[in-house]
DNA sequence: AACCGATTTAGAATTATTCTAAATCTTGAC
DNA sequence: GTCAAGATTTAGAATAATTCTAAATCGGTT
C-alpha cells in the first residue's frame, strides 16, 4: 500500500460525511482506509500506528476525531468487548461480536434475526444494540 | 440501613466464594449488600461510596477487589454499556441490559431462548454473552 | 488577499483501573 | 493458646485510554 488513491468510496464518504455536516479529509479518508483495509477490529492505538504509516504526522487526537466522526456519520462501530480500549468495525451490517477471552480476537457473527423482540421497558425507544460473545477460540482452545 | 445482620444469603455467599477458593470476609459481604439492596447497576466508584456509609474505612481498592471476587465466584456480572466506568449486577439469571443514553440508567431485560443459536466460528467455545440495547427511556424520550 | 469556521495538532488533564508494598487478619499445626 | 503461612486489606503510586485545550492550519468564501 502506497499513496492514497480515490476509491468508489470515497463518494460514500462524502456523502455520509455532508449528511452529518462533516468535510471529508486526508485525516478521516486515512483513517477510513485503515479500517476497511484489516477488518481485525483495531483499537484506536492501533489504528493511530497504522495510520501512521501513509500519514507519518497524524496525531493521536485528529485519530480519536476522525474515529469518532466515522462512527456519528454511520461509517464506523464502537465495539466494546471487554473493558479496555474501544475497537472500531467499518461493517455496519447488524452483526455481533464473538471474543476469545485467550488471545483478544475478535470475529464478527451473523445474529438470528428475532434480537429486537425482547420485552423492552415501557416507553424506550431502542436505537442500537450490541451482542458480545465471549469464549475461547479452536486455536485457544485448552487443547487435552 | 445500620449494622450488618446475618442473612440467609450469608450461608450462599460463603460456598460459592468457597468453590472459587476464597473466603467471606466483612468488606466482601459489605459490598455484595451495597449490590443487592439498590440493584440499580452502580459502578465501582458507586459501590465504594455506598459502601463507606456502613464501613467508612473500607478503600478504593478493596472495592475493586471484592467485586472482582465476586464475579469470579458468580455471584456478580460485570456489565459495560457504554465506555466509562464499568457496571456491577449482583442478577445472575440470563438477561440483557437496556441503556439510556440520555440519562443513564440501565434496565434489565429478558432474552429471547435462542440468542445462543447463533452461527460461532468453528472450534470457538462459548462461555458467556453480554446484550447491550441502546436508545432513550419513557422519561427522557425527545416529548413532542 | 484577508477572513471565517472547521479541522488538526501537541501536550496537558481526566477518568477508570491496576499495581505495589506494607500492615492486618485467619486458620491450621503444634 | 501461640505461631507461622497465606490471604486480605489498605493507601497511594502507576498505568491506560480517552478527552480537553489552546494554538496553528486549512479550505472555501468575500
Amino acid at each position: 500500500m502506497k499513496a492514497r488513491r480515490p476509491s468508489p468510496d470515497d463518494q460514500h464518504l462524502t456523502e455520509q460525511l455532508g449528511a452529518t455536516g462533516l468535510r471529508l479529509t486526508p485525516q478521516r479518508q486515512q483513517v477510513y482506509d485503515v479500517l476497511v483495509h484489516k477488518r481485525d477490529h483495531p483499537t484506536a492505538e492501533e489504528v493511530f500506528i497504522r495510520a501512521k504509516k501513509q500519514m507519518p504526522e497524524i496525531s493521536h487526537a485528529t485519530v480519536y476525531n476522525c474515529l469518532d466522526a466515522l462512527v456519528k456519520s454511520g461509517l464506523a462501530r464502537p465495539v466494546t468487548v471487554d473493558r479496555g480500549a474501544t475497537r472500531f468495525c467499518p461493517n455496519m451490517h447488524e452483526h455481533g461480536h464473538c471474543h476469545c477471552d485467550a488471545c483478544g480476537m475478535v470475529f464478527d457473527v451473523a445474529l438470528p434475526a428475532n434480537l429486537p423482540g425482547v420485552a423492552l421497558p415501557a416507553g424506550f425507544k431502542l436505537k442500537r444494540y450490541e451482542v458480545a460473545l465471549h469464549g475461547t477460540c479452536a486455536e485457544c482452545a485448552p487443547q487435552k
